[in-house]
DNA sequence: TTAAAATGCGTTATCGATAACGCAAATGAT
DNA sequence: ATCATTTGCGTTATCGATAACGCATTTTAA
């Protein structure tokens, strides 16, 4: 591996002026400098990490701008292990990063929070912009780096990178697998739930398992639900109502977020002869895997919370400490959990 | 964050005295050690991994030892993928990173390149032990530290660890995907097929797919179809003698590994009337994407060989160079490929 | 022409861990 | 009592990149 005394000596310079060509820093020649860059090229020089990272007094300050983590039945709080994991994986050798929180059901806790943030003189933001208006309002009259996990933002095409799912595909396959659990039955009633809070990403669920649906079964029809409340026991009074009025027993339920758990403790109260619906829904929430082992959820998808917040803290280093390219957009995998894999999936990660 | 220069003044000794305490190294007297370590514990002192990467002159030098990477239809290919992106990411600092192939058909052969290996002075090893006897022999009489990816070798438990899947499951998890596909036909006749070279991994693989299905579906039976040469057209050849033997048209088809992609193929050209027979296999193979596209293939479960070589590698240098304790044994997740979201496993997971 | 300013570049201390080296003091042997 | 050996510990150079500092030399201004 060459150092930058090898490059000093190749030139016949010295490591200052060989250092300040590298960084485009202080005074030099551009008749030195190029032949400088000639001989790094030449020799592949690459900067070692260890001395760089050794040297460096620069204390890079991250911050993790998200809700609340256990808002959304806790899905946050996925996103912040993948956040700590990837913190812990990185030491904490010239970076500390923040994680902040905010309410995403009350307006301008989220751009309240983004500001703090700013203030607080991070280098670096990790941003999950569910309420978008307020991250482009904040962001946008700023100049800190940030990078996108969860959904994207129309307009800040500046960001870092975002690291999300294709919510539309994730849609079609649920439909796919919807079809393969109504095993062929004719004009299937399909109760379509659309959660509380819904955005925009979980739209495009939705319209993704409907196109499916009508595309490979012409003859199903829909039953909308769109709930409005976010807590269990409206959610089971809503689901009865809802039922009662179309008096019709569903044939199968997709639910487009993570209600498909108070859908699933609904379907277990009806009794044996509800047991069977098929239900499909998204994410894993740690203590309610019970519905799953029992067969009552029949699939899962997940977002891959912590993922999602493990890659963007990775980014967000390789890009800022590293100075790396990094990948502008990044879909993570569309997993399917069920009875039988589920456990495979379980405190895998940790790399210790 | 406290250095060793910290733990010094705090004892009120010199920083080479705390080195040779940490080290248990060189001389010094058991009073000055428990003062140093009980204050270690106190500040919660950590190394600083760029000041030791920076100084170690150390090389490590580790081995990957696995097949060719062809064969097995280009699956070890997949495995060197992921060896090689985990070396990129370690950077090549204070570690060297070899890839050494054998044969895996042709007896001795891995031996010869594991003894290659520890001749050439590798601190480390990753294996994959297709040929356990042979890992046996070789590495019971030396010294130097293994790991293991694919499968694990009975007696051989002093290995820093093992990565790979839980086969058993992964046939379980066929048989749930398969019994859906069936969409409630009675009596399936299943047809089984057991590949070329079949080792016990495989044999797992079949023995979960036959429990689940005589338990889901006691009236099913199976066709088993044991090939024995690892070339398409003779498997086309005999998966047509197989059929006209038994006289039946099987109603779904399982197929223990990625000679899968080969029964596609003798299902392409069978014609239409053979087309919609539910087909399971396992890995995915470059260049053979088009039969799970085109809906021939249904679902594939993967090993997952990319995240098994890089695994690999991350726990070898954890391991040896940070010292770290890692997981004696790592189960990959079992993931669920078919047509809806096989574009979302692709060219995920490179780092830049 | 001469002082002032600008330019190009070399020198050096620093980050934290490591390990060789060697000096005292303590212990042992004769 | 004297010398040899052992024990405990401090000092110091090193790894590669960084960046402050300052010395020559050249260029500009008056």
């Amino acid at each position: 591996m060459p150092t930058i005394k090898d490059i000093a000596e190749a030139v016949g310079v010295s490591i200052g002026t060989v250092d300040r060509i590298i960084h485009k820093r202080g005074r030099y020649s551009k008749k030195t400098a190029e032949k400088v860059l000639k001989v790094m090229e030449e020799l592949n020089y690459t900067p070692n990490i260890h001395a760089r990272g050794l040297k460096s007094t620069k204390q890079f300050n991250f911050a993790a701008v998200i809700p609340h983590g256990e808002q959304d039945g806790g899905y946050w709080n996925l996103v912040i292990k993948g956040i700590n994991r990837a913190a812990a994986e990185l030491g904490s050798y010239g970076s500390h990063l923040e994680i902040l929180t905010f309410d995403r059901y009350s307006e301008g806790s989220c751009r309240k929070t983004l500001e703090e943030a700013c203030l607080k003189g991070s280098d670096g933001l990790l941003v999950a912009p569910v309420r978008p208006d307020e991250v482009r309002s904040c962001l946008s009259e700023r100049d800190i780096p940030y990078l996108f996990i969860d959904s994207d933002v129309q307009g800040l095409d500046d960001r870092i990178s975002y690291i999300g799912q294709d919510s539309y595909q994730s849609g079609i396959l649920s439909g796919k697998l919807m079809s393969l659990l109504l095993k062929g039955q004719k004009s299937p009633g399909i109760m379509l739930i659309e959660p509380p809070g819904s955005n925009a990403h979980i739209k495009r669920r939705i319209q993704g398992f409907r196109d499916y649906m009508t595309n490979m079964h012409p003859d199903s029809f829909f039953l909308d639900v769109k709930e409005e409340v976010d807590d269990e026991q409206s959610f089971h009074r809503y689901l009865d109502s809802s039922i009662k009025e179309s008096e019709v027993r569903p044939l199968g339920i997709f639910v487009a977020n993570s209600s498909v758990y108070y859908v699933a403790s609904w379907l277990e109260k009806k009794g044996e002869s509800y047991h069977g619906i098929p239900l499909i829904g998204y994410d894993l929430i740690p203590g309610r895997e019970g519905y799953i082992e029992s067969g009552l959820i029949d699939f899962i998808l997940t977002q891959q919370p912590e993922e999602q917040g493990y890659r963007g803290v990775l980014q967000l280093y390789d890009r800022l400490v590293l100075k790396k390219e990094v990948q502008k957009e990044l879909f993570v995998p569309l997993n399917i959990i069920t009875r039988e894999n589920l456990h495979t999936f379980e405190n895998y990660n940790q790399r210790n």
